[in-house]
Formats: structure tokens, sequence, C-alpha cells
DNA sequence: TCATTGCCGGGTAAGTTCCGGCGGA
DNA sequence: TCCGCCGGAACTTACCCGGCAATGA
């Protein structure tokens, strides 16, 4: 299912999965995707959607605006359950999830400028598992400390491949039901320098700043749901 | 000369975790 | 009473963007 995939990416780019324990012994369980594009946002909530119908469930996906971004909110035990499974067995993702995870990834935290193809984060050995998959998909891709500030790494396409890249992840093909913004699929051909800013409709990468996240391969295989804290994030 | 890329600073769009409330088992 | 779901928001920082200089073809 690489809708899920595709979700867990934009999850562990732009968003979170949070146990969260308050006074009195309540408990919460929630999946948040945090974004400044309402479309985006609108269309994770529908994948969000088909996936708790396809699942039986009835929890509601809730999208709620804020001053500087949309937050899509699903409170659930079982689909918070589902994505920490999924988390904690990265590494046996299919193929085919795998590219919608990396598609999911970018679509977060990945250069939307399309001159140059980086994609930034904390957590060096998810950016050297990432580096491995495309590595296996003839693609290389090397992974530097980029900010020394606050020791984020950078995963880098070199421009010989950033073409194929670009193509793996948003292929050149119409838009399907899946939910998936459009914009994924347009930018088959991404100039080595392209205008800073190209004219509108000429492309649809959306200049977003400002995103963090960080996972713990850790984390990920010991936060089970039993005891503790349950973060799947640290900082 | 020009393309590429490692590095860096600016600043904001994210992440994270509180709060109170409600309802079902 | 316990636990899970809903709705909101405050607070901090991890990203992204874009420029610059070094490098090499």
């Amino acid at each position: 299912m690489s809708s899920v995939a595709y979700l867990l990416g934009l999850i562990v780019g732009d968003g979170g999965l949070y146990l969260l324990r308050y006074k009195g012994g309540r408990t919460e369980y929630r999946v948040v995707v945090t974004q400044k594009d309402a479309a985006i946002a609108e269309n994770a909530a529908k994948m969000f959607h088909s996936l708790l119908k396809e699942l039986g469930l009835g929890s509601k996906v809730q999208v709620i605006s804020g001053r500087t971004r949309v937050e899509v909110r699903v409170s659930s035990k079982r689909l918070w359950q589902l994505f920490n499974d999924k988390l904690a067995n990265l590494e046996g993702l299919a193929p085919d999830e795998r590219i919608a995870f990396i598609r999911g990834l970018y679509d977060a935290e990945g250069d939307k400028t399309g001159r140059r193809a980086r994609l930034w984060n904390k957590n060096r050995r998810l950016l050297d598992l990432v580096g491995s998959w495309l590595r296996e998909l003839g693609i290389e891709s090397r992974v530097y400390l980029d900010d020394k500030r606050h020791g984020v790494y950078v995963l880098e396409v070199p421009s010989p491949y950033r073409r194929r890249f670009f193509e793996l992840l948003y292929p050149p093909q119409p838009p399907d039901s899946s939910g998936v913004h459009e914009w994924i699929n347009e930018v088959p051909t991404v100039p080595a320098r392209g205008p800073a800013n190209p004219p509108p409709g000429a492309q649809s990468w959306d200049p977003r700043r400002g995103e963090k996240s960080l996972w713990s391969f850790t984390a990920a295989c010991r936060c089970g749901g039993a005891g503790g804290a349950e973060r799947r994030w640290e900082r």
C-alpha cells in the first residue's frame, strides 16, 4: 500500500506520531501532518480519509487551519499503531513503497526550487537509508552536514542523476485518483539551473520554507506503544 | 568561462506538547 | 473511573532557501 508509505514519508518529514499522556490517566494517539500549503494538506486529509475507510475506522480527520500552517490530525490508536509498525519496519518496505516514502519525504523536506535535488533532515541514518535505496535504483547521492548550528544533514543528488531522480519520484503521467497533489507529477524535467522565480504556471514547486523532523531508528524500533513516553521523535 | 557543490546565515514553517471537554466501556 | 477522541493554541527550532566561494572541466 504505497499511499501508506507516502503518508509515512510526509509524517516523518512534516509531522509526527504522538502518544500523549494527560493528567487523569487520559491518553491520546495522534497522527499529524503539518503543511503551509492548504492543497497539500487537503490531499493528505483525503488520503487519510480513504485509509480510515479502508481500515473500517470512524475517526475524524481534523484539518486545523493555523496562522502559519494547516495541521491535518487524526486521533486514532489503531492508525497510530499502523504507522508505528510501518516505521519500525521501514527497511522492509517493498520497492514501490520505498519510492512512495521518498516522495512523501521529499514533498515534506525536499528542495522545491528544482535547481538542486536536496533533502534535509537531522537524522543521518534516515538519509543514508534513503541514499542506499536510491543507489539500488541507479541514482547516486551524497550526505553531508549542511547546518552545523543545528546538526542538520542534507542528502544531495548530483546533477548527472538529478533528472533521473525527479522522474523516479514524479513520473510524467496524468494525475490519478490517489489524492496526491497534482504538482508531484509535473516535474519530470528539472533544469540543471532553472530560474529562481519561474513564471506562474511554469511549474508548481511550492517554495515552502522551514520544516523540521527528527526520526530515530532506535526509537522506531523500541516504541511499540508499551511503557515509557512512547515518543517516536526525539529532539 | 561556466557548471557544480560544500558551506553558511536568515527567518519562518513547521513540530511538540500543553490545555479543557466529551463520550463510551 | 479509565481511556480514547476532539478542538485549540503556545512555544521552540529544524528545516528550506538562496547566496557565495572553491573547485574542476
